[in-house]
DNA sequence: TGGTGATCATCA
DNA sequence: TGATGATCACCA
């Protein structure tokens, strides 16, 4: 099916790695991995991500871990358009919604999986053909004092309100740098969560997404200075 | 059902 | 046209 790929054992080894794949398109990557690239991403939104997994040998799986937890290092593919600004949000993380009494931004994992994030930036808008898109020039990323007060604020906000019973009223709107949306299969989809008389209730369920100017921030810091 | 990988589709 | 709320595919 394709060929596999080792597990890097640095991250030295793992950057290193992902220097080489910048420059090439999806479609060439793809093509040494002999993994078919779809047409679009519309019944595929996870190909680009689960293609650079492969390519530099992160674990598969849907554990709520790091993609290396060896090296404590995230891996995200960002989508960029032409002046490199983000063209999504990025997911970090579902958000529980039960049992959250005494969770402190400390151990939580929002800040476990951003402690440390390789970015690889890809190249292309909607209109691109996923094969035609470039990978681009990958970000070893930790975020500075700032980003992580930044962080912590609005996760410590959103948070409250989930433990006050009232995750039906944040709204994507709350939070700074981190927002909070559905992250489900479909509406139908629910899991229990906290009424605002304590009771319990059903709803979608949601995740941590990081807003595009924060992304497009942390790039900045990192390309453009 | 609830995790992983995310982008789509629509509206303000 | 950017952002919000909704959705797609796959796995355990």
């Amino acid at each position: 099916m394709n060929n596999s790929v080792s597990r890097p054992s640095s991250i030295d080894a793992l950057v290193a790695r992902a220097e080489q794949l910048a420059g090439l398109s999806l479609g060439e990557l793809a093509q040494r991995l002999a993994i078919e690239v779809p047409p679009h991403l519309r019944r595929d939104k996870g190909w680009i991500g689960q293609l650079l997994e492969l390519a530099l040998g992160a674990s598969a799986g849907s554990k709520p871990e790091q993609d290396f937890p060896e090296l404590g290092v995230e891996l995200k593919t960002l989508p960029i358009d032409s002046n490199g600004k983000p063209l999504e949000t990025t997911f970090v993380c579902v958000a529980p919604l039960i049992d959250i009494a005494g969770l402190r931004w400390e151990y939580s994992n929002v800040r476990n999986k951003l402690s440390r994030v390789l970015w690889i930036p890809v190249l292309g808008e909607r209109g691109v053909a996923p094969g035609d898109r470039i990978i681009g020039q990958p970000l070893l990323w930790e975020p500075d004092e700032e980003e992580e007060r930044l962080l912590r604020q609005d996760w410590e906000e959103i948070m409250e309100l989930i433990s006050l019973g009232r995750v039906r009223e944040v709204t994507a709107r709350h939070g700074q740098v981190l927002q909070l949306r559905p992250k489900a299969a479909n509406g139908r989809a629910l899991t229990e969560a906290v009424g605002r008389q304590g009771q319990p209730i059903m709803t979608l369920p949601r995740g941590f997404y990081l807003k595009t100017g924060f992304t497009a921030a942390l790039l900045a810091r990192h390309f453009m200075l």
